[in-house]
DNA sequence: CGCGATCGCGCC
DNA sequence: AAAGGGCGCGATCGCG
């Protein structure tokens, strides 16, 4: 019996023993540019474990055991760039290739047995390219979203929860961040322990969860899983020929944007830097800046005010809230107009082509951006390579045509949907009584009700302003917020907003009673947690903390997470409910993307109607509504770009 | 060179 | 009296 496989008797000796059990671990290490992303990345070794059995099969590691040169650098005589000379290693031993190691997996991988990684989404959907994109089926478990669920606060990589509860540091040299650069044993023990470990993890961590309430929303989360595997496998599909015309209209915006900024400023300066926009704006005129006073502190400058160390103007933010307090500047005017076209630029159209030695996102004309389960404290999810999460709205010009890049495939449709006002309809439910609860369960509009209350008059007098103001107000609750952002949201005075802020306590006093009740309930467990409507958990020691600053934060998050986390369970809910009716009826539709609140769906042309239904029924049928005492609405838009989804 | 901190900003 | 909640990413800059 060998733990690492080299030959086919091997390996088809060990698949036996695996066959003989109803569960196993699955590990990967991966290599290349892509080494991250499930869709593109290129796998070298598999390790497997169950009862009695942990193995590892590798199947093209480039290195054997002995170094005999180590990386070192030369200067290219031509081009005076320093070039790396890869280290030099012994030859590896004889390897399986992959086709076979996959062909003789393919049994264990495709059947009813329970596959459980670090990291569901990660392994499973990293395979399914070696099978002709098919996702392995359900049922899966995954240590990470356990980890997760059991303690959303700590480090939950593999190596952290291993130290945590075997007190073993078993990976000091980073071996899975380049398994390419270490010797074929240190690699080969490496992935035999991530495995073995995943299995330790998962045996205890299924007790863990059942004691601690958690198996209702670990069921969720494991379906979420399942879901988001296959949407990964669909991506989203995206103009190129739009994407490089904008990149060149853009570029061509930003030189001709620079020339103007820098005859303005009477010098060329690197516009990307913040601290030479400090020098520019707020330095004297008589060394050529523009002599402004500066407004508002960094980050940073807050820390040292705290600490009462001395100020500079380096202190000071230049971010568009202060370039906008000078509106006549012509400066601040041009550096407003850079940073929308920059910003656009670099992270959306250089981001997605993969310019400047990034890592090119998009894969016969798709992105595949993963959405991580585990990526936000609260519940909801996180995004990235790329983040589809951020997208510009359809708010400006350009903004537009960023999200206009989305679009649906020949033959199909977008079926964009979203709920409305989702957090303040939660927020209404935990309420069960009073104007906000009263206004939804009669189908007004909760801003406007809230403006008619706040500045007292009827609801069909309510203006575009007063509605305005309420709606920052509502935000404001939700997020903790004070009359000073208050203000700035709504673009009134802070006195104002103060005092519109008194009003709205005594027209909505049960809001103002349900937060001080969940800060007091929170404060008062043992573990300073509270739990959401589906029964996730979200622990806030900082409630107890004897700085004031940090306490507040807690507060604010208290109400925030019960709002935000329920609300992240509903599309949760949502999502698992939409791939169950889609497998269920064999349905070519595809979900897309998930924004929070939104989701985005593919669909055939001629199948909007039956679509628009079930992603409709998704989202608002009975098993979502039985949650909430208050109605919820789903709109479903379709079209042929994202930006066409318009509020 | 790589890494982390900081600033700034896109979304809900 | 005063307090924005949750993310990811690009560019710069200082450090080892």
């Amino acid at each position: 019996m060998r733990d690492v496989i080299l030959t086919l008797d091997d390996l088809n000796e060990a698949v036996a023993h695996f066959a003989k059990y109803d569960e196993f671990v699955i590990d990967l290490e991966t290599v290349g540019d892509h080494r991250g992303v499930p869709i593109a990345n290129e796998i070298t070794w598999v390790a497997l474990a169950t009862y009695g059995r942990a193995i590892v099969i590798p199947m093209g590691h480039p290195n054997g055991d002995e170094l005999i040169s180590k990386d070192t650098w030369r200067k290219n005589k031509q081009t005076g760039e320093r070039e790396v000379v890869p280290a030099v290693w012994s030859d590896p031993p004889r390897q399986l290739r992959p086709s076979q190691v996959w062909k003789a997996l393919e049994p264990l991988l495709f059947s009813p047995r329970r596959k459980i990684a670090h990291s569901a989404t990660f392994d499973l959907g990293s395979l399914a390219k070696y099978y002709g994109g098919r996702v392995p089926p359900r049922p899966f478990g995954c240590t990470l979203v356990a980890g997760w669920l059991l303690d959303e606060n700590r480090l939950n990589g593999l190596k952290n929860l291993v130290q945590d509860r075997y007190r073993h540091k078993y990976d000091t040299e980073n071996v899975g961040k380049c398994v390419e650069k270490h010797a074929f044993s240190t690699v080969a023990r490496y992935a035999y322990l991530d495995a073995k470990y995943a299995w330790l993890l998962w045996r205890t961590m299924s007790g863990d969860l059942v004691e601690q309430n958690l198996s209702r929303i670990m069921s969720l989360e494991l379906g979420v899983t399942e879901c988001l595997l296959d949407m990964h496998q669909t991506g989203a599909y995206v103009d190129e020929d739009r994407l490089l015309e904008l990149e060149h209209e853009l570029v061509i915006k930003l030189e001709e944007i620079k020339t103007r900024l820098f005859r303005a400023a009477g010098k060329v300066f690197n516009v990307n830097s913040p601290q030479q926009k400090q020098d520019v704006l707020f330095g004297p005129k008589k060394t050529g800046g523009q002599g402004l006073k500066p407004l508002k502190l960094t980050d940073g400058g807050v820390k040292k005010k705290r600490a009462k160390e001395q100020l500079t103007y380096r202190d000071y933010s230049t971010d568009a809230e202060t370039l906008e307090a000078y509106p006549e500047n012509e400066v601040c005017h041009i550096l407003l107009e850079y940073a929308e076209v920059d910003k656009l630029l670099s992270t959306y159209v250089y981001g997605y082509l993969g310019r400047n030695n990034q890592p090119r996102r998009i894969f016969n004309g798709r992105i595949h951006p993963q959405f991580k389960q585990t990526g936000a404290r609260t519940g909801r999810f996180s995004c990235s390579a790329p983040n589809l999460q951020n997208v510009p709205r359809p708010g400006t010009e350009l903004g537009t045509k960023v999200r206009s890049l989305f679009i649906a495939p020949p033959g199909h449709k977008l079926l964009v949907a979203d709920w409305g006002q989702i957090e303040l309809r939660v927020l209404a439910h935990y309420l069960g009584r009073g104007a906000l609860y009263e206004g939804f369960l009669a189908g007004v509009d909760a801003h406007t009700a809230t403006a008619a209350l706040v500045f007292g008059v009827a609801w069909e007098d309510v203006t575009k302003e007063m509605r305005q103001v309420a709606k920052g107000l509502n935000f404001a609750i939700v997020y903790g917020a004070g009359p000073e952002t208050v203000a700035s949201m709504a673009g009134i005075p802070v006195s104002e907003a103060k005092r519109i802020m008194e009003v709205h306590e005594t027209q909505f006093p049960e809001i103002y009673e349900f937060k001080r009740s969940v800060i007091s309930t929170v404060r008062k467990r043992p573990g300073h947690d509270l739990t959401t409507l589906l029964g996730r958990k979200r622990r806030l020691p900082e409630i107890a903390a004897s700085q004031g600053w940090l306490r507040g934060k807690g507060e604010r998050r208290a109400v925030n997470s019960l709002i935000q986390g329920s609300s992240a369970d509903l599309i949760k809910l949502a999502m698992v409910r939409l791939h169950r009716a889609v497998k269920a009826a064999d349905s070519p539709i595809r979900l897309s993307l998930t924004v929070h609140d939104e989701l985005v769906v593919i669909c055939p042309e001629d199948m909007v109607d039956v679509g628009s239904k079930m992603l409709q029924e998704a989202m608002i049928g009975e098993e979502i509504q039985a949650w909430l005492k208050v109605p919820l609405t789903a709109d479903v838009v379709v079209c042929d770009r994202w930006s066409d989804a318009k509020d």
